[in-house]
Order: structure tokens, then sequence, then C-alpha cells
DNA sequence: GACTTTTTGTTATAATGTAACGATACGTGA
DNA sequence: TCACGTATCGTTACATTATAACAAAAAGTC
């Protein structure tokens, strides 16, 4: 993933999938590295099938692929390296699907923003200051104090509206 | 519930708690009447219940209210009550939270936009059409259409933060 | 190398949500 | 009004998502 396809909600249609995810896998490494936190093989492979997907992926489906490579496991297991992936922000749960995503901009500031496709069901990460702003501004005007704002868009992306795959 | 009331995201301080849950049944019934759908002892019984709350509430919690009234019911019950009032406008439901509230503004179009205090569990309703325009308007820049978004904004409201209570 | 802390394994169970099918109530036209 | 089709509700069973609790193993610390 080159920096200027991070500037693009969703994935650009014939980007490098492979190398796309060898750079979040490498990029978290770095990350923990540089903080002092244990990106242990358990991390590392449930990020790696998250990324894999490219698409929301449900802690069983998740937990199905680590069974495929001979290990065992269980249900906290996945949920727990998940915990951790959220928690230091390689992962984002997107609450209407109850499935996570991976995310391509761990420690850079951002809110999570979604745009989620009904259709073929790709999330691209909006992101957008101004959204973020106006949310705040907005509360704040309430009173309200703004803790972790979840924003999730369902409808259709921009291939699945140019091609009628409804 | 007076109209000025309805202004205001969170219910007023001291606001007339059982006139706001009548307000809102007598609301629905007309609504529905107007529209030729069926309000029936059920359907009105599970929005009481919900606006009894006045926040978030669970499925699950509901089937135990209805349980009080010495009705028997299942899960089903419940579920297919509340898809109704969620079709028609009168509950939304709170991803993050897997719960549902109660809506005052069934009818008039606006987008769930919601402010949940992680102290006191109270929700209310933001919709702010500045938001959702910009919404649209950003999503639009990146081809995607719109169908139906979720804004849920977790932190603090103005009472918890002025009692500092959390 | 003993000790502490963190992570992972394991079992069991909680919480949330749905499929399927029969029974009942409602609305509608003959 | 009464048969008929449709919508609603009851009921059983089960699917999906998530967590509690405790034991075992691995990693960091002195």
């Amino acid at each position: 993933m080159t920096p200027s396809d991070r500037q693009e909600a969703f994935p650009a249609p014939g980007h490098n999938h492979k190398a796309c995810i060898a750079d979040a896998l490498d990029a978290a490494e770095e990350h923990c590295k540089s903080r002092g936190l244990r990106f242990t093989p358990l991390r590392r492979r449930v990020l790696e099938i998250v990324w894999n997907r490219h698409a929301p992926t449900g802690a069983y489906e998740i937990l199905e692929e680590l069974h495929d490579g001979k290990r065992s496991a269980a249900p906290p297991t996945v949920y727990r390296a998940l915990d951790f992936l959220v928690e230091h922000g390689f992962v984002h749960k997107i609450e209407s699907l109850n499935a996570f995503v991976g995310c391509g901009r761990a420690g850079e500031a951002h809110t999570g923003q979604f745009l989620i496709c009904e259709s073929c069901n790709q999330v691209g990460e909006l992101d957008d200051p101004e959204i973020a702003v106006l949310i705040e501004k907005k509360a704040a005007g309430l009173g309200f104090k703004v803790g972790h704002p979840t924003v999730e868009i369902i409808g259709l992306c921009r291939d699945c509206v140019t091609t009628g795959n409804v």
C-alpha cells in the first residue's frame, strides 16, 4: 500500500493485496516494538487473517481459519487477540456487523468512520476530520463530551453503484 | 413532552416522564392508524417498556418485563415487535450497545444520531442535519451512495460532566 | 534460577438473535 | 355472515456472538 492508496477510503481496484497485508503486518510489528508491546505469533496471525479478507470478519470466522492452521483455539483466544489489536488501533470493530477490519492508520490520530457496501461487503475507512470536528462541535453545544465516536455508513460503494451490482 | 423539549437531545432534568411516555404511545397509535398499520397490544406494550426506561434497553430485558405482566413470551415475540417498531421509526437500535431506545420523532425525516452517556447510560438523539449532509457529501465524493447512516457517540452528558459523576 | 507478570489454553456458560412451523386473530369479499 | 387469505403471535429448537474463571505455559526481571 502506497501513501497515496492510503488517502482512498476503499482499496484501489487492482491494488497489490499481498503487499498491502505485508505492509500492515510490518507496520504493526514496528509500532509494537517501538512501544514495548508484544506482537506475539497469535496476534500476528489474527491480524493477518483479518487483513486477508480485506472485509469485515467475524470472530468465529477468524477462529475457523486459526483451526485450518492446525492450531487448537477457542473463542477467548480470538477475542483476546482482537482486544489487543483493537486497543492499539490495528483493527476496528464494526459495531453494526459485529465484525472486525484491519486499520491501515494505526498510530495516526483518527476516529473510526466507515463506509460499508451492502452489496460487495467491502469496507472503506473515511476518517474525515471535518466530520469529526463537526460532531465534536455539535455535541459540545449540548454540553456533551465526546469519548468514542462511531460512524458507520451502510450503502453502496462506487463499484457497485456503477456496475449496478445490487 | 412539549415541542420545545423535543428540540433537546436529552430529556430535560425534571421533565414529566409519564406524560412523555403517554405522548409517544399516542403519537405511535395515531401514526399507525393514519397508515393502516396495526398497533397491536403487544407492540404497544413493548414500545411502552422501551419508553419507560428512557434508556437503551436490551431485548431480553424487555422480555423479562413482559413476563412480569403474566404474559408468556419467548425471544421471537420481542424481536418481532421490535422489528416492527424499528421499521416504522418508533424505536431505534443502538448498534454499539445491542439495545433499543424510543424515538420521539417517528415520521419526521431524520437519521439516527445518538449521544450515549457512558456514566448515566442516558441516550440523547442528536439528529443534526448538518452532520447528515456533510456525511452524505463526503461519501458522495468517494462515489459512495449512503443508505443507512449510523452515528453513535459514546461520551459524557452535561449532567455527568458537571457533577463529576464518572 | 526463582519470582512475577503476561499471555495462552481450556471448559463452561452467558447474552443476543433467528428459523421453522403451528395456532390464532384480523380483514375482506362473496 | 362466513369462508378464505393474510398478518400476527406462540412455541420449540437452535445459531451466533461474547465472556467468566482458572490452569498452564511463556516471557520478562532481579
